[in-house]
DNA sequence: TATTGTTATACTCTATAACTATA
DNA sequence: TATAGTTATAGAGTATAACAATA
């Protein structure tokens, strides 16, 4: 059951095609030559959280794509490893609820996962409708080396950070994130 | 000459169908019930400054929605008609140089945008290649409109931080986006 | 030759409605 | 009735190659 899904299939086909396009080129180049051609003004828009925030998590998602480049990991597929890990059985739903990925959306993602053989469905036997999710030792195996450039390439790109700025970073953007239970 | 682009049709008559489906919801809610179900482990993941990022875009990305919905911004179009009001004049190329956006990709956000009347593109008469782009009233306007409702809402999502931090916390994020110019 | 804007196209991520099979 | 997973679909953002007009 479950049609082929063509994009999962032309994902890992063309995965072998990769080559080296781009080393590691994160940067922003705002130069048009030698020299600035003209000074552009942000206004007010430069005091806006957002647009700092978007401009920020740009940089990292290019960042973790030159990464993690030929291993065949995409953010969300790598957090999902990496929860699947260390919550061995946890199932689709509540996986999608913890990372905030829409139940549906989640499907493809772990089909991909399973195509790659990297994680394990298995029905939960006290609960017939449900999936448990586990990984394989390939999926262990890939986490490991995903983790492993990841937190190289964040270490050189906060470098320009002292241990304790991260630490109150680190801290203020799971402020912002974290769930606003209410009533 | 430009083919009418559908999708920015289809999002200008699908707005006026757009009633109130959220006011202003963006809790992330990990609770099934009353009680949390499982306690669910994050490991390593927690501590990677990409996956905070990505929460914490995650969450100002749905709140800009809620905040400027019925207006038509989106936030790509919302940094670039603020761009455009403060720099008069200034051409696709650059526009989308200094916002990181790809030069293809202007052209639809350009065309929504002086489709909805809010911009105006001119031929520069000294480089008859390039389109200089200014604002309309009536996208001055919605500029104004925009950010007041946005600096509303991020001031509440921002409330938990002191005036202090969120300066450190802005730095901090514009060290790392800083273009990194190099050669 | 190089650059501006453009078309075509593809991939990723996000979001909603509706279905199925179980509970 | 409600929930877990699924299908279909659409919108939004990002990315590359190739072209015409102009520099």
């Amino acid at each position: 059951m479950a049609k082929p899904p063509s994009k999962v299939r032309n994902r890992l086909r063309r995965e072998r095609a990769i080559s080296e396009q781009h080393t590691s080129k994160a940067q922003v180049s705002i130069r048009d030559g030698l020299q600035t051609k003209e000074t552009v003004s942000f206004g007010p828009l430069e005091d806006l959280f957002g647009y700092q925030l978007r401009r920020a998590w740009t940089v990292l998602r290019k960042d973790f794509t030159a990464s993690v480049e030929g291993l065949g990991l995409r953010h969300l597929s790598f957090s999902l490893l990496s929860l699947i890990s260390d919550n061995p059985g946890i199932n689709q739903g509540r996986a999608g609820k913890v990372l905030d990925i829409q139940r549906p959306n989640m499907v493809a993602l772990i089909t991909e996962l399973t195509d790659r053989g990297w994680v394990e469905r298995r029905k939960d036997p006290e609960d017939r409708r449900a999936l448990a999710l586990f990984l394989t030792d390939d999926g262990q195996r890939i986490l490991t080396e995903g983790f492993a450039r990841i937190e190289q390439h964040e270490s050189l790109l906060l470098a320009s950070l002292s241990e304790a700025e991260k630490a109150v970073l680190f801290d203020m953007l799971k402020r912002i994130s974290a769930p606003r239970i209410e009533s």
